[in-house]
DNA sequence: AGCACGCCGACT
DNA sequence: GTCGGCGTGCTC
């Protein structure tokens, strides 16, 4: 007999034979050249007219589900995946080796492998509180089965409540829940909730899982009789579960939903295509969505506002707006306010914590020559080299190139380099100089291995420490219970990108560091927000802790502007020997798209890492209505240009 | 995407 | 005369 198999990494079916019937969707390996790969069963067909190889093992006898299948198959199409790496989502690196037995085997779904009773009677009836609020929800839920919904709802509205009842709704229809989160490090309570309400039901999926141990979780979720809940990241969104029931997404404006390599997708996007192809629903959980599922969700009806408790006016904090431009503000530090340095003082008296974010990190993000203007970048990317003043050398923080800062200009020989600029290990150095006594940690991608802050939480956590500085990494999910007083040193700094994501992105990231006060575990909370932009609206918006008014704000001007989700973008680079060359390609292409009405062509310009490996890169952003239309675009183009569709800004 | 094959420049 | 550069094209 003949069977279609999809080797992984390969776009098109190949023809193999075997000797027994094969189910679609069989895992196998095929011998593909030299090489021995993985490979998915598409479908039986008749003998080829040339002849085949034969397919060499079938690895396991229950199919994948079709509905993972076919997400395969989207992933591919709507992201024009270059390769057939979508494949490999599904496929655990190393399927195809033997494996030792060892006593694991067991342990992967608790104790459900030797004792499936105590599975079943776990099963529905989970004692699961509601308030009003989210019986509401529930109900909005639970009408319109099906759909995708947008649960919108502030921290402490009690959204995980909703999340187990729906799951406990699933699994008592025997269905199988995956409930994806950022980083299952930084979850807290959502993960242990789980755990504690379903037992053995719930399979942890987790960064740290080694390639063996990850397989053997795919064998038991595919070979799994029972319903299960899956939780992990964003790749747990394509475990095996054969009836699906359930997909929710928590904190889903998370950038962690994103992936950037190839295969790139977004978790919400494939989840709400798997949902439909599956037949079930999606909830997608947040306080502040990102911008563009909050108005696909409007549109649709499809927004359920969890309505919350009020604050006490403890948990209320106070914020101040701090005018960098005004020097009179900064009278003590070049950087830090009087004001914020006042507060740190006090917090020291009262042992009480601050955290201080800047995303910025280093020392100085550029350095040039005061004598010839000259400025020092990286010899491999041609962007500027952070100086890193503890070890005293450039930093390219794009390639992670480094070398010793030179004594004179590089261009003019002149002595007079100079640092511009401030990063985070500037920040730490200046606090260490005013706050001799105090215990001061900074926590950034510089960090070490062993010293990340998954590793320091418990000694950060205890209050052993006392001013936190970092950058983006240490504001989600942290809860410090010591935490009353959080600085941030430039809010404005993203927002001067051209990119129509930086705005977002900041809003973002301001109401995460506002929200690591106010926790209720002190009754002292306050924000110092310093900016040379005080009355930018979003520093405003997110001040005033207002989502649905950034929202609107941003909304309209995505609508002007013609941005998503109102418009697709995909982003076509070039990277030829010289310049001149790719230029010229790229005006080529640009002219040529531009007298197509269908589509918004931007200028060409040099990319954003505009030296490669291959030569000098140019590109074009390119925005449309129809994506069929990018898409279009795309086939018969010279295979030179990379394209990225959706690209999670412009840069 | 790999990985082979194959056709031209720089070396012992 | 050979080593090896990476352009081209194939994998059932």
């Amino acid at each position: 007999m003949f069977y279609e198999v999809i080797p992984e990494g390969k776009v098109e079916a190949f023809v193999y034979d075997y000797d027994d019937s094969l189910l679609p969707g069989t895992v196998v390996t095929v011998p593909v050249g030299q090489r021995v790969l993985p490979g998915v069963v598409v479908k039986k067909v008749a003998q080829p007219d040339f002849k085949t190889k034969s397919i060499l093992k079938v690895l396991y006898s229950r199919p994948l589900p079709r509905h993972l299948l076919e997400t395969v198959k989207f992933v591919h199409e709507y992201y024009l995946t270059a390769s057939g790496a979508a494949l490999s989502l599904v496929l655990p690196r190393g399927v195809e080796k033997k494996r030792r037995k060892t006593e694991q085997m067991f342990g992967i779904l608790g104790e459900q492998g030797s004792d499936g009773a105590s599975a079943t009677e776990r099963v529905s009836e989970a004692d699961i509180p509601l308030n009003t609020a989210q019986k509401n929800a529930l109900k909005a839920l639970q009408k319109a089965a099906g759909a995708t919904k947008l649960l919108y709802g502030v921290t402490g509205s009690g959204k995980t409540n909703v999340y187990l009842k729906m799951a406990d709704n699933a699994l008592s229809e025997q269905k199988s829940v995956v409930l994806l989160v950022p980083e299952i490090a930084l979850t807290g309570q959502l993960v242990k909730v789980f755990q504690d309400t379903f037992g053995n039901r719930v399979v942890l999926m987790h960064s740290g899982q080694t390639e063996a141990e990850r397989h053997l979780i795919f064998e038991a979720i595919l070979g799994s009789e029972e319903p299960l809940i899956v939780v992990g990241p964003r790749s747990a969104l394509f475990a095996p579960l054969a009836n699906l029931g359930l997909i929710i997404i928590d904190e889903e404006h998370d950038g962690a939903y994103h992936q950037d390599n190839a295969p790139r997708y977004s978790a919400i996007r494939v989840a709400s295509f798997m949902a439909k192809a599956a037949g079930c629903q999606l909830i997608l959980g947040s306080a502040t969505p990102m911008v563009e599922d909050f108005y696909l969700a409007s549109t649709r009806d499809s927004v359920i506002r969890l309505t919350k408790k009020a604050k006490t006016e403890a948990m209320k904090p106070k914020i101040e707006v701090i005018d960098f431009t005004n020097r009179d503000n900064f009278t003590k530090n070049k950087y830090l306010s009087n004001s914020l340095l006042a507060a740190i003082a006090q917090n020291l008296e009262h042992k009480r914590q601050t955290l201080i974010f800047h995303n910025r990190r280093g020392s100085s993000p550029l350095t040039i020559c005061e004598n010839c203007g000259e400025e020092l970048l990286c010899p491999k990317c041609y962007l500027p080299l952070t100086l890193h003043a503890d070890t005293y050398e450039l930093v390219c923080h794009t390639c992670e190139h480094r070398e010793k800062v030179p004594t004179s200009c590089p261009n003019c020989g002149s002595p007079g380099l100079i640092h511009k600029g401030f990063g985070t290990k500037l920040i730490e150095s200046e606090l260490k100089k005013l706050f001799p006594e105090a215990r001061i940690r900074r926590f950034d991608a510089d960090n070490k291995k062993g010293e990340g802050m998954d590793a320091i939480y418990p000694e950060v956590k205890r209050g052993e420490v006392d001013i936190l500085v970092g950058t983006q990494t240490i504001v989600k999910g942290l809860d410090l219970p010591k935490l009353s007083t959080v600085g941030v040193v430039q809010a404005d700094a993203g927002l001067n990108l051209p990119d129509y994501m930086a705005e977002e992105r900041s809003f973002q990231l301001l109401t995460q560091v506002i929200g690591r006060v106010g926790r209720g575990h002190i009754d002292k909370a306050e924000v110092f927000i310093q900016t040379f932009r005080p009355d930018h609206p979003v520093i405003e918006f997110a001040t005033d802790e207002d989502y649905l008014g950034f929202y609107e704000y941003t909304i309209g001007k995505r609508q002007k502007s013609g941005f998503p989700p109102f418009r697709f973008v995909m982003k076509l680079e070039i990277a030829l020997k010289t310049e001149a060359l790719a230029v010229k390609k790229i005006q080529g292409l640009a002219a040529k798209l531009k007298c197509d009405k269908r589509f918004i062509v931007s200028p060409p310009q040099p990319s954003f890492h505009e030296r490669t490996s291959k030569g000098y890169s140019w590109q074009i952003v390119v925005r449309s209505r129809s994506r069929k239309a990018l898409i279009e675009v795309c086939d018969g183009l010279d295979k030179n240009f990379k394209i990225t569709l959706d690209p999670p800004g412009l840069l």
